[in-house]
RNA sequence: GCCGAUGUAGCUCAGUUGGCCAGAGCAGCUGAUUUGUAAUCAGCUGGUCGGGGGUUCGAAUCCCUCCAUCGGCUCCA
């Protein structure tokens, strides 16, 4: 007999070699249908292994991750049963479950998959589904794990077998299909109800450019018809906010072909949305010691070789500027942080001086890959809200701290929740990708650690994402479809300070080095706005909305009211204009709606009477007649309850 | 850059197996209407069917190529 100790600490006593689901049994014959997976002894088993010594076991419905990841790992092995099937000799990568749903990895061969043949796939694994498979787990030696392959010609799965250990080795078979796999697994395939093939693209087999690209195909799948339909409700709901739509509908920002890809224009009322922006973090930055600098839009391309970018990006980059004298090449400026050394050496910094803030809303220009470039989100052109901190490596903590306190500032008065505090260290096992020394590195890692730690933050440690210069903090948000975006980083820099030979003079007159933190709270103004856009749905807070009210007189008659109101609210700092075209004022209303303009404002011959303006908010209707005095104070309020 | 898909008017989309002057709604313009809380009516304008090349008696439709966009991969100072 065995001991069984569940979550909440009660325990019970069962044969040896009782499984999961049979537990289940014993305690609810409903929780017995529902369990997908279980975790035993802290490894999440299938319900059918058999548990030979005193556990501890919690069973994972579809609400739990785990349940869902099994189930989705499942679904993908269905679907390489299918592809099997339907096109003999196919080769398989790896097919893992993901956030949303699994994909597979496979070789095709000198035949295509196209989205046209993904209802025939889903069709069958439907069908496969269907006959209950059940799925069996064989542990094999390592020897027999890549006879079978060899024999099968998958030289993928040879290679990830040739980096396994004997003795760890397991193939799961599901009805024709035999797959090498750690598990854990369905009981059987009948609970996989709903199937959708979501997408198909390219992948390099094993994420390497270099190597053969194979065909990935995406899916999800449901134990209810029901939930696959809320699903796709819900992504089309999610792409009605994509920025790059409600960017062009609300006439925020567009692109040229003949301007270039990757090269944004901001229309008007995006360009005064940016300003607002700009204008509420140049005031925090006022406010928090920061000193505005200005720097041209290129440099001396030596400025990049001192910098070490040149000898790093160079070839990938846009190319040298020339000019009419031989040999003189200047860079469009990719970053701003060389500008700004430059401009610490103007001077000799005393340890009095520091830390010196420099801020600049700086364009730069990287070459992104073609296929990279996404809407406002990742473009070749782009402003960054820059600062560098140049401190004393014993203001480094404090200096830090500071700055992810403008950032949580930032994202609670724009209300985002939803994001991910990222650590980006160095991958320790190929310290040569990265400059600076082993020493430098650990202090500057252990100072962003330290910072986190401090502010409450919950992070996620990444080895091998760090910049080649120094580890960082990155805030992570998604957009409308759950794609992840970097917006504001924190990032520490030994380095630069040493190629620009940056000093100051200490209390006891020696030369010492500054360290350098740069940060950009937004990001840039462009993936800021995009994902603002997404948040938002395109209807800004109060304070940022490009056109605050719209007023439509409800016939011509009261035009010249509509113009003393219009002149009111101007004039206590409220962005008004005047819809007066002939319409219907159902018309006007609905249209000025769909521009998600916060306030319309409806004036006749009952409030030209009455000195008054009828108020109506945008989703929200009519909100009856005030004094435009009253409005204004409405106004006012909201946008201090916005920004305190 | 790589794999796949897409590209018809300013926008959203029709366009049957290649077959007469390429269509609709919205937007725009003109006129009528003077409107009370999500689409007033009529008329008109607007298209090198992404660019180039080819096949054909004939191409928006088939083929090649380039460009751009979309979904991924790789990349992201």
């Amino acid at each position: 007999m065995i001991d069984i100790t569940f979550p909440d600490g009660s325990v019970r006593t069962y044969q040896r070699g009782i499984t999961p689901m049979a537990i289940a049994e014993s305690l609810s014959s409903s929780l017995a249908r529902e369990i997908l997976s279980a975790t035993v002894n802290s490894r999440v088993v299938e319900i059918t292994r058999p548990i030979n010594e005193d556990s501890t076991v919690k069973f994972h419905k579809w609400e739990d991750p785990q349940g869902k990841s099994t189930f989705w790992h499942s679904s993908s092995h269905l679907m390489a049963e299918a592809l099997e099937q339907l096109y003999p000799g196919i080769k398989f990568g790896i097919g893992p479950s993901i956030e949303t749903g699994f994909y597979y990895d496979v070789d095709t061969g000198n035949r295509t998959i196209t989205e046209s043949d993904l209802k025939n796939i889903e069709e069958r694994m439907l069908a496969l589904a269907r006959e209950k498979q059940h799925f069996v787990r064989r542990e094999v030696s390592k020897e027999e794990a890549l006879r079978t392959y060899e024999q099968k010609g998958d030289e993928y799965k040879c290679e990830l077998i040739s980096n396994l250990e004997d003795g760890t080795i397991s193939f799961y078979t599901n009805g024709s299909f035999t797959d090498l796999c750690r598990g854990p697994h369905l009981a059987d395939t009948s609970v996989i109800k709903a199937v959708k093939l979501t997408a198909i693209a390219g992948a390099y087999w094993r994420g390497d450019e270099k190597r053969k690209m194979l065909t990935r195909i995406y899916g999800v799948t449901f134990p209810q018809k029901k939930l696959l339909d809320e699903y796709l409700l819900m992504m089309e709901e999610a792409k009605k906010r994509d920025h790059r739509k409600l960017g062009k509908e609300l006439e925020l920002f567009a692109f040229s072909q003949r301007v270039g890809q990757g090269l944004a224009l901001w229309l008007p009322k995006g360009a005064l949305l940016r300003e607002r922006l700009e204008n509420f973090l140049k005031r925090v930055q006022r406010e928090g010691g920061y000193q505005p600098v200005i720097t041209p839009h290129i440099g001396q391309k030596e400025l990049y070789v001192t910098s070490g970018h040149y000898a790093k990006y160079g070839k990938d980059s846009f190319q040298p500027i020339h000019t009419p004298q031989e040999g003189e090449e200047f860079l469009l400026k990719p970053m701003n942080c060389p500008h700004h050394c430059e401009i610490y050496k103007t001077k000799p910094r005393s340890y009095r001086d520091l830390p010196l803030r420099l801020a600049e809303f700086g364009t730069v220009y990287r070459y992104e890959q073609s296929g990279e470039l996404h809407g406002l989100t990742r473009v070749r052109g782009f402003t960054q809200d820059d600062a560098h901190i140049f401190c004393r490596p014993d203001q480094l903590k404090e200096e830090f701290i500071k700055v992810i306190d403008i950032v949580l500032y930032i994202f609670r008065t724009l209300d985002f929740k939803d994001y991910t505090a990222q650590i980006s260290l160095r991958d320790p096992s190929d310290k040569e990708k990265y400059i600076g020394s082993d020493d430098n590195w650990e202090r500057a890692e252990n100072a962003i650690i330290e910072a986190a730690r401090e502010k409450g933050l919950k992070t996620v440690v990444e080895l091998g994402e760090a910049a080649f210069y120094g580890p960082k903090l990155d805030f992570m948000v998604r957009d409308a479809i759950g794609r992840k975006w970097q917006l504001g980083t924190i990032q520490v820099d030994y380095n630069l300070p040493e190629r620009f030979e940056l000093e100051y003079t200490g209390a006891d007159d020696r030369k010492y080095r500054p360290v350098m933190i740069h940060r950009a709270p937004f990001g840039s103004m462009e993936r800021f706005i995009a994902v603002l856009i997404e948040h938002t749905g395109g209807k800004f807070p109060l304070w940022l909305s490009p056109d605050q009210a719209v007023i439509l007189p409800v016939s011509e008659k009261y035009n010249d009211y509509a113009k003393k109101v219009a002149e009111l609210l101007n004039n206590s700092d409220i962005r008004a204009l005047i819809d007066d075209r002939s319409e219907t004022i159902g018309k006007k209303i609905r249209e000025n709606e769909l521009k998600r303009i916060p306030f319309i404002i409806v004036v006749g011959e009952k409030e030209a009477d009455s000195a008054t303006i009828s108020v109506r908010r945008q989703g929200e209707g009519d909100k009856g007649q005030m004094p435009v005095e009253a409005f204004v104070e409405l106004i006012k309020e909201e946008i201090k309850k916005q920004i305190e």
